[in-house]
DNA sequence: CAGTGGTCTAGACCACGCT
DNA sequence: GCGTGGTCTAGACCACTGT
């Protein structure tokens, strides 16, 4: 079998991470197979997210990417600091985990207010139709996407507030200093995490090499009892990004 | 496109979860395709997670599966239950989450004593080469493989008692009653989560059809500052779990 | 057995990247 | 322009599922 073949050049290291492999000609002389067999091979290695292929350069194996590292503790961090009284830092709560600073930051935005579906109803704990103010983002870091979410915040709570403007986005210190800014302090967050295969919309936005899986959370942030912030939708494509739990049991 | 048409006809329900597609043949009179261009169609479907192919068959649309939701609370659960002197209920930590008694699983095991690896001692915090119980496990509830996963104990804390029997498995209560046996209370767990597409090995043991991620995870167990126990990658298909964490910030 | 998908061949033309 | 991958056709034979 071709694909085993290619799989275990990678793997052993034969093929290093990034690099070209063979092309397809070179290929269908090599196993002297037709080339709709070497195609499936690649196609199937593409699946698996073993190779990265570019149209009129060749397909390369897969190369590395660093890992963004997305911690629980990244909430008390800034929590901390809003409870010390101090000016929000040049990182924040979504930056300091990956060392990239405000600056070399894009967000696309968009605010609605809708009513609250069916499910972002019951995430919230109101009823439905509720009007909530929707934000959907894109997080861009030095040309590379991140994330893609939406986030909705209870209307009567924002509405005529600095944070229903669009234009204060990125809010330095996130969600946290946001609520804060309203007199909300945040008491906990509940992150539900998924993973599946994106959709061609997600695949073009956040620009995700085929075989290559998103990670979803969907967020509630409380203030007590009540959810103040839902994020029905953080998309992640998984090969950027390692989430992180410590769940003190004492 | 072929794909795209198929793609609409199952996102918009005219072909519901679970059904079956049109045969090749079929597809390949209504598009007026050759056979190559209308299993290319599927195979991307495929790729997508939004269809699975029986050889003999035929294709379906991806029918939606039970979600097991493993919550950060399972640990906390147990904790109280030990803490209280009860003895192991019929379910525990890794059943109650889906309501599955321990009478229906499976649980294959094999283990080994082995030096650590460099990854392994660093996430114990002990010199490499320090010897383990290495434990690996496949669990299958009704039928169905829910996870594969290896985890380590450090040999001079277990060797000689009942935790390093293999016919002790599955122990009711699971690693936190297993420690707690020992003597040994745990204060604390860290949890990595990653996503990735499976390795072929994993596709076969956890029958994972295509397009399904895995969702790995990285835990370390906690004593106090002590690293008790580590399972270094516990692989679990994505189609099958939700992940859900409370993070308290009071 | 007929019908399904799995694999393969041997050609063709088009679109993209580079030099 | 040349080499790369992207898409497509029109056949062939094999393997699995069901009646």
């Amino acid at each position: 079998m071709v694909a085993d073949e290619l799989r275990r050049r990678i793997l052993s290291g034969a093929i290093p991470p990034g690099a070209l492999l063979p092309s397809e000609t070179t290929l269908i002389a090599e196993f002297s197979a037709s080339r709709g067999t070497i195609r499936e091979a690649i196609g199937l290695l593409r699946a698996e997210g073993m190779v990265v292929t570019e149209h009129g350069r060749g397909s390369y194996a897969r190369p590395v990417l660093p890992v963004r590292r997305l911690g629980s503790e990244r909430y008390r961090h800034e929590l901390d600091r809003l409870a010390r009284g101090e000016d929000a830092p040049e990182e924040t709560s979504f930056t300091r985990d990956q060392g990239i600073r405000w600056s070399e930051y894009q967000l696309d935005r968009e605010f609605r207010e809708v009513p609250a579906s069916a499910a972002l109803a019951d995430l919230f704990g109101v009823e439905p139709g509720t009007m909530v103010l929707e934000r959907r983002f894109v997080f861009r870091a030095q040309g590379v996407p991140q994330q893609m979410s939406t986030s909705c915040l209870l209307l009567d709570m924002v509405a005529g507030t600095p944070v229903a403007d669009p234009a204060n986005e990125p809010w330095p210190g996130g969600n946290t200093a946001q609520l804060h800014s309203l007199g909300v302090t945040i008491t906990g967050v509940r992150e539900r995490v998924r993973a599946r295969m994106p959709v061609a919309d997600e695949v073009g936005t956040l620009r995700i090499p085929g075989g290559v899986p998103v990670v979803t959370l969907t967020r509630q942030t409380y203030a007590g009892e009540r959810v103040v912030e839902v994020a029905l939708d953080i998309v992640i494509p998984a090969d950027r990004v390692e989430l992180d739990y410590y769940i003190d049991l004492t």
